[in-house]
DNA sequence: GCTCTGACGTCTA
DNA sequence: ATAGACGCCAGAG
């Protein structure tokens, strides 16, 4: 991926890769799945980042085309962000037929897509 | 440059 | 179900 060019050892590996890895991933996400952000982490190549992942698709600018709306926590709840947007989030994915319980929780057994396994 | 704090989290007690 | 601790990164001080 990274580094055919290593000739000079851009300063890289800098927070710019890192966003191109998660949201490529975030890309990844087919419409009616969903995935965690611990898991978009894993498979952009830092692990444990699950936070970093949250601040990424924030600071991105929706018109990057990222389906930041199937992004989910691992309990399988909208984070609530301190503020609205969780309401959009779930109508997004509601409206690409994903379903939430009674406690707003969606069934990741079922909805969880594994870019890992899907590998690609 | 260095420390401190926050963030769309996750795991454990 | 709730609470606290932890970890990685960025931005502010």
């Amino acid at each position: 991926m990274a580094a055919a060019t290593d000739h000079h050892r851009m300063r890289s590996d800098r927070p710019a890769d890192s966003h191109l890895r998660v949201l490529t991933v975030v890309r990844r996400i087919p419409p009616g799945f969903v995935c965690t952000y611990g898991r978009v982490a894993d498979a952009a190549d830092m692990p444990r980042c699950a936070r970093m992942v949250g601040r990424i698709l924030r600071d991105s600018p929706l018109s990057a085309g990222v389906p930041w709306h199937r992004v989910i926590s691992a309990s399988g709840r909208i984070s609530e962000r301190g503020g609205p947007g969780g309401h959009e989030q779930r109508r997004l994915l509601e409206n690409e037929g994903v379903v939430f319980d009674a406690n707003g929780k969606v069934d990741l057994s079922a909805y969880m897509w594994r870019p890992l396994q899907s590998n690609r």
